[in-house]
DNA sequence: GAGGAGATCGTCT
DNA sequence: GACGATCTCCTCT
């Protein structure tokens, strides 16, 4: 039933060291394909909410039709344009925040939109905060409406661009990172992006291939 | 399971 | 004033 690699319990949670500055001072493709199968954490009161990461778009800032820093530094997109490691929240089509993490060095725009996770820890929690119901014994689509696509995401983990725009994913005093338990998935997928129209054709969003969390199947 | 339409509001021009 | 890195509900197959 379980699968033990992607259900690591609490005490391993905590173990699994931050991913560090230098993780997100390369390319944003590089970044995302590495991104796949980490875990992202928030400490919420005296508990951990996690989920591994199962989906990432990579944006390329200046070069790239697509992302938000193509048309220059706004009050927007500022967190962009600094240091790598941090988080970019945006809000989206009045009801969503997305949550991105900045890579590339400082000035260079490049950022990882995080897509899906894949539910590992404090999981009821996380169907509350998406006003869910989960029973003791979910199915597999049960799993994908907690955090499957970037708005459920956000939801899961009570990201808000008022609470987490700007945040250091690597400080060892945030509550919000992104974390290594060793974990390296079996096959990913490369396609084009989601909902994008500028810059459609570049195949740079990366899943795990066959995981019952990634929001829109592999298609083409 | 797949596809279409509507909701909703911050951001930019 | 237009658009958008989405989600949910509803209908159809």
């Amino acid at each position: 039933m379980r699968k033990p690699s992607e259900m690591p319990a609490i005490a391993d949670l905590r173990n699994a060291p931050r991913l560090a500055r230098d993780f997100f001072d390369r390319d944003p493709v590089t970044v995302a394909r590495e991104l796949l199968g980490k875990l992202l954490v928030r400490r919420e009161r005296r508990q951990l909410l996690a989920g591994r990461v199962v989906e990432a778009e990579a944006y390329l800032g200046a070069a790239d039709p697509a992302a938000h820093a193509f048309n220059g530094r706004t009050p927007r997109n500022a967190v962009l344009f600094g240091p790598p490691g941090h988080a970019y929240v945006y809000f989206i089509y009045g009801n969503h925040y997305c949550t991105n993490v900045s890579c590339m060095p400082q000035g260079e725009a490049g950022c990882v939109l995080l897509r899906a996770l894949d539910p590992v820890a404090g999981i009821a929690a996380m169907a509350t905060n998406r006003d869910l119901e989960f029973p003791p014994e979910p199915r597999p689509a049960q799993f994908r409406r907690i955090a499957g696509g970037p708005g459920r995401l956000s939801e899961a983990l009570g990201i808000t661009r008022e609470r987490d725009n700007g945040k250091d994913f690597t400080s060892s005093r945030s509550d919000l990172w992104l974390a290594d338990d060793g974990y390296r998935p079996a096959r990913v997928v490369t396609t084009t992006r989601i909902g994008v129209t500028k810059a459609a054709n570049r195949r740079l969003r990366f899943l795990i291939a066959d995981n019952r969390s990634v929001s829109v199947g592999a298609r083409e």
